[in-house]
DNA sequence: GTTAGCACTCGGGGGGCTCGAGTGCTAAAC
DNA sequence: GTTTAGCACTCGAGCCCCCCGAGTGCTAAC
């Protein structure tokens, strides 16, 4: 399988560009006709040959035309894509969307998935940019009812949580605020480990809090993402092999669940921002995604947070395209983390 | 169609019940057989042409089984269903879950769609709880990076807010702490449209604070939910009626189509809290969901919060089951709510 | 009012047919 | 040696047709 002529990759190349087209395995003769080949359906017939010898290619059944194997595909992306960038005025209304939407992270993730979506015609996750691990900056406690408190816990990077605190007895609030503001200056910049390490030192009030704070702040760190948005479930559906109803709800199982794609981000991720990741087919690795393909990418930087993105699609899908749409996308929202986190507006 | 003997009722009743059941248009034998009627099929079959004759039931080609038609649902659930109630156990289970989650809010709306996709067998919607009306609590200002402020802003009730400022100038944090208070101060307990009012009244980074607060709680109130949070999709899919994709699609379009799920809840939930709502096929209303079924209610309460959950399926739906549980779920939201309002543990 | 009997209807499913796109092979041409 | 025309062969998709049986409406008897 190695060595593949010239001829045999422009081939592969076709036949995979007809089949992504058009979803209906490609003959010989249709190939030439389509491309203006220079040369005849009968050596197209015998290249296509030495192509399902070597794996790439195969036949649905005797005397049909050819569709890309899995492999396939994977030669397809390794060798042939190349650099596909998405056309300017696409980039150029992408990015004016994002533009629009500074300021709240939560609509960045929603637009990314929505953007993700619309230009790969597949299905979209995105996830919320967040820190490798959290720092404890600040806390505000907030009297709200009787003995009822609102921890609002304020993280390094900006993230906010809250957090319900129900008192032993009632304490004015600018006894709480006193507190607080304590708690904020001594502990400030601690991670979970040290904020749970400080419980013991303090009286009263104070132990609830930086106990629960400490909880809070763990929490964050044990899950590896937030909620997961997604986008453009309805285009899977609309693909043909997805026809039938059973494999729809296949495919839309994976999407539903939770446990499921946070795993296959998780591995497939692991390595470094940047690059995209494309896992064609589940690659040996996960039965549940036979017939789909994902694209992925991690985006952020590593010292203020990181979220991931991608896709999720039906395995005859247009890499080159897509691929390239992950990646802008993923730039873009790199920079909305980077600028969010160093402050240059 | 008014006066329905009551066999003729019963018969209705035993039509809906087997066509739920089996989604298959019923025949006048097979419902003797199915229910040991006392009665012959020929008699059976002069009621169903009655029932025919008043809209109630219809025959998909002539010489097929009956079908319930919309009205015939109506009919249905308006005087047939009664009272329902959830089994005990499956309440108990219920509850308990509910009583795990307590705390947080975002775990509420997730564990109720949750249960209502797995307890009606179809998908589920739920908001989350919101004021009527937001009112300002509480504003801190918390330096991030040089210029870059963040505002945390408390709305009465501990919903939280958070939203990046841009400072002239670069101000110390105690500095920022002060005027936060003094906003605090003065500020607390107006809405939207006081707070702009306010703006003028102030000078230099108060007028700015004051109007973003002023924007973030308009644009609060703008809103009429929040995030729709979504479970079950893949059960509609596993609905004979939408085994072919291009149905499947149309009611997934349904489900991702925010604007409309938008309208829909308002519409139907206009009245009030504690009623379940049931929207059957569209009732002329609604063109797009023709051969679906929405099952709602609020839940909350009006002087604290309030949300919409619901769900949403097939015309051939189990009524009685589903309504229960989106009664006893909604229940149960309504508890939490007020709970974490009036802060009884 | 109820029911047995009966002729009639029509959709679904199975079998068989054709059609055509596509293949592999061979032998001739370049 | 590679390319190509020619050709026999394959096999699934689509179509037609027919049969079967569940179900109906009607009529006449109970």
């Amino acid at each position: 399988m190695r060595h593949l002529s010239e001829r045999q990759e422009t081939l592969l190349g076709l036949v995979v560009h007809e089949y992504v087209e058009n979803a209906q395995p490609v003959g010989s003769e249709r190939l030439v006709d389509q491309y203006s080949l220079e040369i005849s359906s009968a050596t197209v017939r015998n290249e296509m040959s030495a192509l399902t010898e070597a794996g790439l290619l195969r036949q649905p059944h005797t005397s049909a035309g050819r569709v890309p194997t899995e492999e396939g595909y994977r030669y397809f992306v390794r060798q042939l894509i190349g650099e596909t960038e998405l056309p300017a005025d696409e980039k150029r209304l992408i990015s004016h969307q994002f533009h629009q939407a500074r300021g709240d992270v939560a609509e960045w993730v929603q637009l990314a998935a929505s953007v993700l979506a619309q230009h790969s015609r597949v299905a979209s996750l995105v996830t919320a940019p967040r820190p490798e691990k959290t720092f404890f900056k600040q806390v505000e406690l907030i009297s709200t009812q009787g003995r009822q408190v609102l921890m609002v816990i304020v993280l390094r990077g900006g993230e906010v949580r809250q957090q319900m605190l129900t008192l032993a007895e009632e304490i004015p609030a600018d006894r709480l605020d006193e507190w607080a503001g304590q708690i904020t200056r001594t502990c400030a910049g601690m991670d979970a480990s040290g904020m749970a390490a400080q419980a013991g030192r303090w009286t009263g009030l104070a132990i609830d809090v930086i106990r629960l704070v400490g909880e809070v702040m763990a929490r964050a760190d044990a899950v590896s993402s937030g909620e997961i948005h997604r986008d453009g479930l309805t285009n899977v559906l609309a693909q043909p092999e997805f026809a039938d109803s059973e494999s729809a709800r296949h495919a839309l199982v994976l999407l539903e669940e939770r446990s499921f794609l946070e795993e296959v981000l998780a591995k497939a991720l692991s390595p470094s921002i940047g690059g995209v990741q494309v896992v064609i087919g589940g690659e040996g690795a996960w039965e549940e995604l036979k017939d789909c393909s994902m694209i992925l990418a991690r985006y952020g930087s590593a010292e203020h947070a990181t979220g991931a993105l991608g896709v999720l699609g039906p395995i005859r899908m247009s890499y080159g395209r897509t691929i390239s749409a992950v990646r802008y996308v993923a730039g873009l929202m790199s920079d909305l983390v980077v600028e969010s986190f160093t402050g240059s507006s």
